[in-house]
DNA sequence: GTAATTAAGTAAAACGCTTTACTAAATGAA
DNA sequence: TTCATTTAGTAAAGCGTTTTACTTAATTAC
């Protein structure tokens, strides 16, 4: 069996050195003459020469890899977000090394680690609920002191000096309580996610406050605290709707689903006698049904911005502490009218 | 600002060679008293220690890494795929970089090159259908031959001596063949992928091959060639009505998404007027309206498998050149029997 | 008491690449 | 002709780790 091709053969193979065939290879070979140039650039093809990464990260000091940790790749909001951050960071020449930490705080750990381990250039963070739990932060705040690497945070906010890029959640909040109470919705239910998630929180004191301001105080137990996924989004319908209310806000749209299928199982029509609206707007929230009305978040001005911060920060420019995007609402089939 | 920790460092520190701290370290200090052991593991801990990796791939010539390429990480039966692959290579003590073509042979190229260039222990692959068409074929084994790094297919069939594991797909057409003629749908049109993908061949094959037994021929006619995608879904269902026909089978869920929205946009009432069937059973699939009936393929058994395989050849050992898996039938509400 | 064995630890090469500082020859300037 | 400059290239150190082969000191065997 063939080894692999090495510099070192090149160089054999050629009859120049070593360093000779490194400088043309990477295009810094300003005394190097076309004629030798041509010959080495032709080996390489010949020989199908491929470098070995790490010890050419070894030797730079650098990787050209970003990392990113994200709660769930199963979760098609991420999902679409890695694919769009790998298109973004793909035009500055970096790979993604990506990392799921299943919404484990041991894995967030671990990731970190790992990731400084293999020297990738910069991070990229989406870390889990449990992580941003206010007992754990400091765990995490002292294992990213460890890492000497730069990092930003992307769509869930965690409190540090990095750069954050995140939607406006309380924005969000506002628009939605703003929608519903304008529909002639004054009794609403809430489902949130895991309230360490600011993005949890800040949805939260953001639709309240809207209602507040109508004088309206939604009540504790108009309130269900889910985790953001299918479960706990049916659990919610089960509770919130021995409430007298007319519509609920799902804080994420895999809730939403679950409200949706609760009422399908117990003969409640939607939006006829529940209006419902979620939050992420997912590819699949346009062919449920009735059709989801949620809060769309740029992901696409999302990835772009996290890319452009990390490669900033890496190439030691200034960069912005927080960037927030507002999210759009998405107006479709599951909320009514009552006015 | 404080640089990373070394094993130099560590030797500095605790007054011993690099060599003891490094077998220590690897556990493979036979030699080396308890005492000089806890010293040197106090010391790692202490100081911070986070070893680099590339230096070590670099002294063992391996990764523990594997590098997984498919086609679409945003497309959440590959998502998932992912997910399991992750979790079953942990096991292993392995890592996945992970590659992402959006269907491009190109990248297939780029990426299995990059991941040799990284020195992947071993690669697993769902390449494009573009590099799965015959006339590309040839470049794509060339590629593959120059790196000398072992690889297993998934999910998707490519002829060559690496080990496949993937779903059988003419049994799935044969099954929903069988559905489909025993609920009484004589008449039936398929939304077949990309017919360059074994997976779509075989489906083919499989249901015509059923009707065929049964006396009855599908017409070309009634075929409609889609991409595994939402829209040529929606465009599929818009061509195959104009035919005379009680069922669709869509060949993925996206597409009978798709056939679902264009029977809405219609008034076309599934499954009064039409029944569909899909193949992959999406998480979503079980929230669309109607539920849909599909075929699950055991994403998890074809991970575990996978992982398993690859490991195997990395540790030298035989493994089996074809494992195959049969999908199971789903039945939901998007198929009514006309018996 | 001496040779053989074991314990405790280390020096140094190697992995493949980059990069700095250098040399030697050729060319140009005066 | 002589010195300065440019051209064409190379030697060697270094990146952080692993690992083999080795040394020295302590212990055991007889």
């Amino acid at each position: 069996m063939n080894k692999r091709i090495t510099i070192k053969d090149l160089a054999r193979y050629t009859g120049f050195s070593i360093t000779t065939v490194s400088l043309v290879l990477n295009g810094n070979a300003s005394s190097i003459p076309d004629s030798v140039k041509e010959k080495i650039i032709q080996a390489a093809k010949d020989l199908n020469y491929i470098p070995n990464l790490a010890a050419r990260s070894l030797a730079r000091g650098n990787s050209h890899t970003i990392g990113v940790i994200i709660p769930d790749i199963s979760n098609s909001f991420f999902a679409e977000l890695v694919h769009d951050l790998q298109i973004e960071l793909n035009k500055y020449e970096y790979d993604i090394f990506l990392c799921n930490s299943d919404e484990k705080m041991e894995n967030d750990i671990k990731y970190i680690n790992l990731l400084s381990s293999r020297a990738v250039d910069g991070m990229l963070l989406v870390l889990s609920a449990e992580s941003m739990q206010p007992h754990n932060r400091e765990l995490i705040r002292a294992t990213l002191d460890n890492i000497f690497v730069p990092y930003v945070f992307i769509d869930r906010y965690f409190e540090t000096d990095a750069p954050q890029v995140i939607i406006d959640n309380y924005q969000g909040g506002l628009d939605v309580g703003s929608i519903l109470y304008q529909n002639g919705h004054h009794n609403i239910g809430l489902i949130t996610g895991p309230i360490s998630l600011n993005s949890s929180w800040n949805r939260l004191n953001g639709i309240v406050d809207y209602y507040k301001e109508k004088g309206i105080e939604i009540s504790a137990d108009h309130i269900f605290t889910g985790k953001y996924d299918y479960d706990t989004g049916y659990e919610g319908a089960s509770v919130l709707l021995k409430q007298n209310i007319t519509a609920i806000f799902a804080f994420n749209d895999l809730q939403a689903y679950g409200v949706l299928e609760y009422c399908k199982d117990h003969g409640i029509r939607v939006p006829q006698e529940l209006s419902v609206i979620g939050f992420d707007n997912l590819e699949t929230s346009n062919v449920v049904s009735p059709k989801l009305s949620t809060v769309q978040q740029p992901i696409d001005e999302l990835s772009l911005t996290a890319a452009s911060t990390i490669i900033g920060m890496i190439e030691g420019k200034d960069v912005k502490k927080e960037v927030k995007f507002r999210g759009k609402i998405i107006l479709r089939d599951s909320v009514r009218s009552l006015v």
